[in-house]
DNA sequence: GTCTATAAACGGATAGAC
DNA sequence: GTCTATCCGTTTATAGAC
């Protein structure tokens, strides 16, 4: 019954939450060593290098969060599936001082290897295109505000979500996330 | 006729430099010794602890920047305030590979002590409060796209150029910031 | 003010026993 | 797979000579 997860699970989850919350260069083996109880060898044994790792826990990230945005229901209304989006930051947010880890991982950018800047990337791009899809229903619908290219506008809202929950955790609020969403919802 | 700086001023310089490349735990006191031609102990003259020379950073920097900001010129049409606004994030990226040093302190700020918090805070609402002045006379000139509460949307722009900068770092373009203009200006 | 010297902890990483 | 032991460079910081 109770949850068996492999030291390796174990590793690449307490990896990403790290990064969330530390950035690249904030957090190291022993941290990890300390919080799954496994010496540091034995990380070097699953992740031979810290790149290997984060880039690992990179791809996890992208799988799992890109899986539950194109699982959003697609009978919804623009708006509503912009609400819904807004809420993978919120919970991801939390009390726990995390933020999106590609957000992260962008402002560690200069730290980084080129393998890892491309998963970024990657996972950036996948994030637009899917805003840009709900910016082209909204403006057949009406829901959302329409100005602009529709492309160019999603660039600009994933970049108002990831600025915003950076600000969200700097004020200890999660207001600002709303906010994001009210710009592009239609005033009636 | 040279420009004579002192070891302090070039310590504080390349230190800002180094935190908008690399971040907080990206650079050390060895880079700095290096940078500027002396001894590590002799910047912890002048800042004993790393914390006291960055919130120092963080201060000059707000400081300069807030100044240029308040010194775009008051006559001009709130599209062309914001279209000088974003000229400063797009100067400082440059090709340097650099973003806001607010804005990647905000990234690092679950490394960072509690006075160094208040002033990236502090430097964050100033800026919003400027972009709130900017919306309120786009919304009387019909210059700029009226949604919302300004101060709200205001918030929401400061986050897209925060936001912005970072991705236009990771995909080595300066187009992005553009698009965040673009998306608050009344198509004709 | 700047240096030398040093401390004491931390960093990523490896070799080899079990 | 996990451990002990170790390497070796890095990091922040201090004491004291010049």
């Amino acid at each position: 019954m109770g949850k068996t997860s492999t030291v390796r699970d174990q590793v690449l989850n307490h990896a990403a939450a790290l990064i969330m919350q530390r950035g690249y260069n904030g957090f190291s083996y022993r941290d990890l060593s300390n919080l799954v109880g496994v010496k540091t060898s034995s990380i070097h044994y699953y992740f031979p290098a810290k790149d290997d790792l984060v880039l690992e826990a990179v791809n996890e990230y992208s799988n799992r969060v890109l899986g539950n945005v194109h699982a959003v229901d697609a009978t919804l209304s623009a708006d509503k599936k912009l609400r819904e989006y807004a809420k993978f930051f919120t919970e991801t947010l939390g009390d726990s001082g995390r933020i999106c880890l590609c957000g992260m991982l962008a402002a560690d950018i200069g730290s980084l290897p080129d393998n890892i800047r491309l998963a970024v990337q990657t996972f950036f791009k996948a994030n637009e295109n899917w805003l840009t899809q709900v910016l082209a229903q909204g403006a057949e619908e009406g829901t959302l505000v329409e100005n602009g290219q529709l492309e160019s506008v999603a660039r600009t809202i994933f970049s108002a979500f990831q600025g915003s929950v950076m600000a969200s955790r700097l004020f200890h609020t999660n207001a600002r996330l709303d906010e994001v969403v009210a710009a592009w919802i239609v005033v009636p």
